[in-house]
DNA sequence: CTGAAAGCGCTAACAA
DNA sequence: TTGTTAGCGCTTTCAG
């Protein structure tokens, strides 16, 4: 048996010396190639075993030109709407082969550059960018390296870019058509923000609220994304002369701020005020939260980029194709009906 | 100027003749190294700046045998103690020529282990475990090859193996003290099942009942680490006979689903019942939440793993050291006095 | 079926 | 200071 210093791998070398073959012979056995002959395969197969070889990745993605991974970039762990399409990444790139790499910078645009920039410089086979904030420049700079494929932003629009969002302003629809099914009319909305999500999905609200004839009563108060923001907003709801009987939030974690805020004054939800959110983050169906929202897929639009980038990577010269999921409502605790007004108590005897 | 392929990155072999030098001075000068005349140096940057050229690092690794790049294992993305850890990691591990890759695999021991020998076939020059499900064989195997950091655990206890934790034991100490202070006897504890962090938890609130002459109040009630225990394990401590003016819980998720269950009984959170968690995940602090909790230095923890790995990297005959930082209470709105009993408020008068 | 030989793109002595 | 020469560990023709 050879001698080798502890801590240093075996290489492909001492494999074809302990088992008496070439190095390329311990190649083919490797990658599984047809045509080596049985006792020699055994041989190689001991060897390898004896000496604990694992082939190291960097020098077979030198020779073979490509390295069996993928890198991903995320825009912020913090939150759990981009981990859960994380999830759906995964269960689309389960080969045990292929490896995902994942790198995040908290929103950083510089950082996150130098991150999908080093993880160009490793080779990656392709890219997924779930959120970014990377200038258009350097996305066009990325894809035209290698396929790369954008979840839940299609505000950069180039041809070759694959992309996977949700319909924001028909899910805002929903979540307006849900609170006017409860017989609400006065439904203000929270919004995101400058940013092109939340921008559809004030669009779509407005929308809705002119289709069910609703639009005298279309208020759009300025919040954002986080909890805080929706707790201001909510503030500036409770400070307004006439108070809404429902709330649309641009999003889940400035929904729950904006429910804290109204609780926190006394009104309770959804007894005297209906929320509904936006997003579908799991950490909404906790029970102390049990926030009515329009889910977006998340699972499948995680699931659906990890295909169409082993398809990109397959076939680079695929069409690009821009896929939008429907989002779908799920009613929770914190929407019914509106508080029962005089008139309307009256009627229903 | 010579002309390239669209899509194929320049080489240094281009660089090397676009600047009219080796490809020896275009590494020096590439790695900054000195003895390089001005004007080559020159000469090079300008031939670099004209391909675009960006060294290829899996080369550059397979020649230099160390890849600038630290592989970080993270047991669970969902659980945002875990990406507070890894925030703390980002800022410890912040030099731009390093490169972070972060893999998860939810807790599946058998994908954990396939992405940690990745991560090693990849080269990573270190390893940092946020948590893990690896078996100690495992470990000590990947330990053999490249340095490790384990984070939050220490159960896996191996000479050479660097953890750093926060003391749980104390930190249940803290929580137990906490309620004893606002007047509570009667505190129970909803644990964290059967792992080694669970039982640090419960040990640490057994001997604080004692030291506070509590003994006879002590009792545990068996949950988890999920919402979903909490609220079951509530609704056991709601169905007993006596019921506790306070609950210790095992962490921040389990607590909220504790208080859920309690709310949802109509028992209200903290007039009838104080609830205390553990970990201080800064969902702990939304406004909707705020609950008062052991809270572990989770930033630091994550900065001093990365601290300690680069240590190891630079020297590996480092002595590894096993750290155990000090958690601190954080009194929110979860936890008060006990209910006023007609004895004391006579006694109030 | 098997082995020899030529790189992949870069670093690292060693000369010059 | 700069260029030449060997590889790093593996894949991939191409003969045999």
């Amino acid at each position: 048996m050879s001698q080798r210093r502890v801590g240093i791998r075996a290489t492909i070398h001492d494999v074809a010396a302990q088992a008496g073959v070439s190095k390329s012979l311990v190649s083919l056995v490797l990658r599984d190639q047809p045509y080596v002959s049985a006792e020699k395969r055994e041989a190689v197969l001991r060897a390898v075993d004896e000496l604990s070889y694992r082939p190291n990745s960097v020098a077979r993605s030198l020779a073979s030109r490509h390295t069996h991974t993928i890198g991903v970039l995320v825009l912020d762990l913090h939150n759990p709407v981009f981990v859960e399409i994380l999830d759906g990444l995964h269960s689309g790139a389960d080969d045990p082969h292929l490896t995902t790499l994942l790198v995040s910078a908290g929103g950083d645009s510089e950082r996150e550059r130098r991150l999908v920039l080093s993880l160009l410089d490793l080779q990656v086979d392709g890219l997924v960018l779930v959120g970014h904030r990377l200038t258009t420049e350097t996305v066009t700079q990325v894809m035209a390296e290698k396929p790369v494929v954008v979840v839940t932003r299609r505000d950069v629009r180039r041809r070759g870019l694959d992309t996977v969002c949700n319909d924001d302003r028909a899910g805002a629809g929903l979540a307006v058509a849900h609170l006017v099914e409860l017989g609400h009319r006065n439904i203000w909305h929270l919004d995101g923000g400058r940013s092109a999500v939340a921008q559809d999905r004030r669009l779509g609200y407005q929308d809705a609220m002119q289709t069910h004839g609703l639009g005298a009563h279309t208020t759009v108060v300025g919040a954002g994304f986080s909890d805080d923001a929706g707790w201001q907003a909510a503030g500036a709801v409770l400070d307004a002369g006439e108070r809404p009987t429902a709330l649309f939030v641009a999003n889940d974690f400035s929904a729950l701020g904006a429910v804290a805020r109204l609780e926190q004054a006394g009104v309770r939800v959804p007894a005297d005020i209906s929320v509904v959110g936006y997003d579908g983050m799991a950490l909404a169906a906790m029970r102390r939260i049990d926030l009515t929202t329009v889910a977006q897929p998340l699972h499948a639009m995680g699931l659906l980029a990890a295909r169409m980038l082993s398809a990109r990577i397959q076939d680079p010269t695929r069409r690009a194709r821009n896929t939008v999921l429907r989002p779908a409502l799920i009613a929770r605790s914190s929407s019914a009906g509106p508080p029962a007004t005089a008139d309307a108590r009256s009627r229903e005897r």
